[in-house]
DNA sequence: GGCAACTCATGACATCTGTCATGAGGAACT
DNA sequence: AGTTCCTCATGACAGATGTCATGAGTTGCC
C-alpha cells in the first residue's frame, strides 16, 4: 500500500484527487493540506511515501515545498501537479528534487501510474512539458536582469522599479535595455513577458 | 435523477468531478468534454439537466458555452466553476443567463448541493466571489477605451494598438491616456493590469 | 431642437523610455 | 597577470508616450 500525502488549495481539486485515487487498490490517501506550510507540517506527522503536490499555492509554492520535504524526509518521493505548465518551473522542480512533474490535463490512469513510477524510485515528466522545457532554452538574462525585468512585470514606472531594487534608475534603464536586446521585445513590458512565458523570470 | 454534463480541460480534474459527483446518489454525470465547442454539441446530444463548465478551455470560454446552451437548451441549467474568480467574469457570466458561480476551492458537497439548487430553478453564487464583484463596482470605461486597453495588456506599442484596432496612433493615445486617468495608474501597461483584475476588460 | 456622451482625429508640449558610449570595481577562470 | 563577465553608474540623444486643447461627426435622450 502506497501512502500519499496530497496538497492543492482548491478543496474540489483535491478531494476530487483523493476520490480517484482511493479507487486504486494499491494507493491510500493518508493526508490532505490546502497550503504549503499546512503540507510540509502535516508531512512530518504522517511521514507518506509519495507527496502529490500543486505548484500554485497560496503560501509556498510547490517547488519551496518539495525541497522541504526533500531535505526532511528523504524517503518520501515528490511529485508536482499543475494547471499552467511554464518551463521555468520544470527545471526548479527537477532541481528541487522532484521526481513527477504533471499537468492536470492528464487522466486518472497516468496519475496512479506516476505515483507508482516515482515510490519506486522512478521519474516521470510529461512529455509535452518536457519539449516545452527543451525548446524554451536556458535563460539569456543575467540574475539581475531578470530580477528587474520581474519588478517590470506589474507595468510600475522605471522610478519605481529602481527604488524597490535598490538602484539607480539609470542602471535600471540599462539592464531593461539588455533584457529588451536579448528577448527581441520593443519594449519592457513586452520582454517581462516574454521572459515570463520562458519561465526565465 | 439529475443528469449532468461536466466540461473541463484538464482531465484529471473533469474525471475527478465526475467521480465524486457519482457518488451521489441522485446526480448522474451523462456527458463529460474538454472544450467549449465540444460542451455545446454534445450537450445538443444528451440534453443534460445541468451543464457544469469550467470558465477557461483552450477555445470558448465558459460564458460563451452557457450563453449557447441558454439559447439551444432553455431546460438546461449552467453553472461555472471557475480556479480564478476575477469580478467581470462573475457580472457576464449573470447576464449570460448562468444560474451557478462558484471557485474551485469549494468542497464537493457544495458543488453537490449547488447543482441541486440550480437544477430546481434557484441560483447560488458564491459568497466571497459576490463580495469581490461588489467591490469591483461598475467600468468607468467606455467601450472602446475598454478595447484599446485590452490590446494593450501584452505590452504592444502604440503603432501596433492602432494596427490592430484600426485607429489612428493619435486617437489611441488619447483613449489610453483617458483610461490611465481612470484607473489612477502611472501608465498603459499599469491601467491595463488594473482594469484586467477589476474584470473591466 | 438642444444637450450629453462617445468616437475619431490632429497638433503641440513635456516627460518617460530605450539605446549607446564609457568607465570603475569585483568575481571567476586561465 | 590578463581576460572575461557581471554589476552599477553617468551623460547624451532620439523616439515613444502621456497630457491637453480643440473640433467634427454620430447617437440617444429629454
Amino acid at each position: 500500500m502506497i501512502r500519499i500525502l496530497l496538497a492543492d488549495d482548491e478543496h474540489l481539486i483535491r478531494g476530487a484527487m483523493a476520490a480517484l485515487l482511493s479507487l486504486e487498490d494499491d494507493l491510500e490517501v493518508v493526508a490532505q493540506a490546502a497550503t504549503g506550510a499546512e503540507a510540509i507540517a502535516t508531512a512530518r506527522v504522517v511521514r507518506p511515501d509519495v507527496a502529490v503536490i500543486d505548484l500554485q499555492m497560496p503560501d509556498l509554492d510547490g517547488v519551496a515545498v518539495a525541497q522541504s520535504l526533500a531535505r526532511e524526509l528523504p524517503t518520501c518521493s515528490t511529485m508536482i501537479v499543475t494547471s499552467h505548465g511554464r518551463p521555468g518551473h520544470l527545471k526548479r522542480a527537477l532541481a528541487a528534487g522532484v521526481r513527477g512533474f504533471l499537468p492536470k490535463t492528464v487522466s486518472s490512469d497516468v496519475l496512479a501510474t506516476v505515483v507508482r513510477t516515482v515510490h519506486t524510485g522512478g521519474r516521470y515528466v510529461d512529455p509535452a512539458l518536457a519539449a516545452e522545457a527543451i525548446s524554451a532554452g536556458d535563460s539569456p538574462l543575467t540574475p539581475r536582469e531578470a530580477d528587474v525585468l520581474e519588478l517590470a512585470l506589474e507595468g510600475a514606472p522605471i522610478e519605481e522599479i529602481a527604488r524597490r531594487a535598490s538602484l539607480s534608475p539609470g542602471t535600471v534603464r540599462n539592464y531593461l535595455s539588455s533584457a529588451v536586446g536579448k528577448t527581441g521585445a520593443s519594449n519592457r513590458h513586452e520582454a517581462a513577458r516574454f521572459a515570463r512565458a520562458k519561465g526565465w523570470i
